[in-house]
DNA sequence: TAAAACTTTGAAAGCGATTTCAATTTTATT
DNA sequence: AATAAAATTGAAATCGCTTTCAAAGTTTTA
């Protein structure tokens, strides 16, 4: 039904009924509730694509997400966003890339932006000097970076302190006796793999060690990566005797490999990794339990979008940019040197 | 920039520069090329919430992910879709719900629908009779069921055989030897989970074996929860022989309620899981390789988009409606009874 | 009771595209 | 060369709403 078809059922002028729709104060509050009431027996709802072109609002937030990896965080973190949301009248809109193709995905931005579909966009694991920057910038669409990127363009952002991620976890097991720390990264090239690596170094140089390349993966989270690579490690001899990684699977290819090996974790082992946070597995129930930095991807997700919405209604980019901390939460998989 | 704006830096009229990207036949050659030069060097694109209006196409899919659970193969499943969108000038549009509150569900649906917000919805894990199936039948939305329900509203569906998924694991499980079989099974009231019950009691029924009810579990997948259930039920004596496991991450938690109690899987407890293919898990890197009945959700959501894609295009619901046959995969965790 | 001030309503102009229908130009036919 | 047919372009209506501006109705004030 529209507008004006509901409005002659009212009995009104399609003016009176928008405002009263709306919520323009300029109606009085008897005519307010009969159209209301109306509205909602009638199934009558403002046609979108009518308001989004009256009123300039796309109505809708942008996030693109790459094919490959980063999946399951990305359902938290959309689960976030979703809360947030709630109430605003705002869609969450997805593209979904192919991550190799720079192009095809700098063209997706062009797309979102420049046809009006979102009024923002929000990006993950930018690279250092990232090029959708500088593309978003370019187009002057307002947008939110989850990660942060070295770029001379101005950026809203929402990091958690990557370096502490690694530089807690390491000095801790330093601290317990460990000098042989092996270090699972994520995927080459991306800011927070680059700052975690950097925190990883600084906690060894406090001793004067030296980061062994060996001793260090970096690739897409996935269990059986880190499994192949713990189990290497852990078949030489010496091995190390921890493990410091990046994400919750790649604990568990740790855990695997271990325990093939006949190896305890939290004994033989160490292991410290980090968290996002998801319903279906939790590092409590781990066994034993892991030792973890940890930082709720949903809540990011549910900041990342108010703050997105704080940009787009006009507040500097330079007044949204968020360090969160990290914290080390010890359980069993982290002991002494044996 | 707006249309007319851009037409006049062409030289034409809009109606021809509209014509002219629009792809439409009534336009030379020469003149179809120099526009639309033009629109990729000035970067034009045509506003979206005009075209939509115009058109009276949302240009958009909705799909709806309940807040909790089924998060990661959610990420699978739009990974999917989105293949199947590409190219389409069709969005992803996602809404979602805190699951316990039906009316609030609804009423997203009703505001996705009824203000045209996109085209078609997707929906998943429907139950029997389900309400949202009723809604969308009422507003006459197009809308595609990933999964089934038993309802008197005739719907387009795509479902595996989840019927299968349990008899197929439990008959071989029998025809191992096994007559103590576990079952670890999703959320309560939705149909695939009903399905994969009734697969599991036709199974046992084979043997005259009745379903013990403490040998079953039916709760949203969880590492946890099915780790409990399953050290409880190995805990006893006599313990089960063997678990059919609804997931992968249900799956790992019997292999370390095992690991914990000193059992080997494949061995003195057998282990059948259904695997919905992630690419960060995969059940021939589980220790040991994990027997599976096997169905990804990547291509389930391809699939699903392009039939509501076909939907509507005006095709007959009736014949939109595919029933996924899925295969038994044996592995390293299901041998013969000991 | 009349004038001023304030509430409440409505008519009509856009928002930026597509598309119908008519006008013009080009090509084909006699 | 004149006419018919086809190809190409453009003017203007339309999509369904919001919002400006003006008008009508009410209440307050003098």
């Amino acid at each position: 039904m529209k507008l004006k078809e509901f409005a002659e059922k009212v009995g009104l002028s399609p003016t009176t009924v928008s405002r009263a729709l709306g919520g323009y104060p300029e109606v009085r509050q008897e005519t307010r509730d009969r159209v209301t009431e109306a509205a909602r027996k009638l199934g009558y709802r403002p046609n979108a694509n009518a308001v989004r072109l009256v009123t300039g609002r796309a109505g809708a937030i942008g996030v693109v997400m790459g094919r490959s990896g980063g999946g399951h965080f990305f359902s938290e973190f959309m689960g976030g966003m979703a809360s947030r949301l709630e109430g605003e009248d705002t869609d969450i809109l997805v593209s979904v890339t192919t991550d190799n193709d720079l192009n095809e995905e700098l063209s997706i931005f062009s797309r979102l932006a420049q046809s009006g579909r979102v009024d923002g966009i929000i990006i993950h694991s930018p690279r250092p000097d990232d090029e959708r920057i500088a593309l978003l910038h370019k187009l002057g669409v307002p947008f939110m970076v989850h990660g942060r990127s070295a770029t001379k363009f101005e950026h809203a952002w929402l990091d958690i302190d990557n370096h502490s991620v690694a530089y807690l976890s390491t000095v801790h097991l330093l601290e317990r006796g460990h000098r042989s720390i092996a270090f699972i990264n994520g995927p080459k090239g991306r800011t927070f793999v680059i700052d975690r690596e950097n925190g990883y170094r600084d906690a060894l140089e406090t001793m004067n060690i030296v980061a062994d390349p060996r001793m260090m993966l970096s690739s897409p989270f996935s269990e059986e990566t880190a499994f192949q690579f713990a189990r290497s490690l852990l078949e030489k001899s010496p091995r190390p005797t921890a493990f410091v990684a990046g994400a919750m699977m790649t604990a568990q290819g740790v855990y695997r490999a271990a325990s093939q090996l006949g190896l305890v974790i939290g004994k033989d082992v160490s292991v410290i990794a980090h968290d996002d946070v998801f319903p279906y597995l939790t590092p409590e129930s781990m066994l034993p339990s892991l030792s973890t930095t940890r930082s709720p991807q949903r809540m990011a997700g549910e900041r990342v979008t108010d703050l997105l919405l704080q940009i787009i209604a006009g507040r500097p980019v330079t007044e949204c940019q968020e360090l969160w901390p990290v914290d080390l939460v010890l359980r069993q998989s982290s002991g002494p040197v044996k």
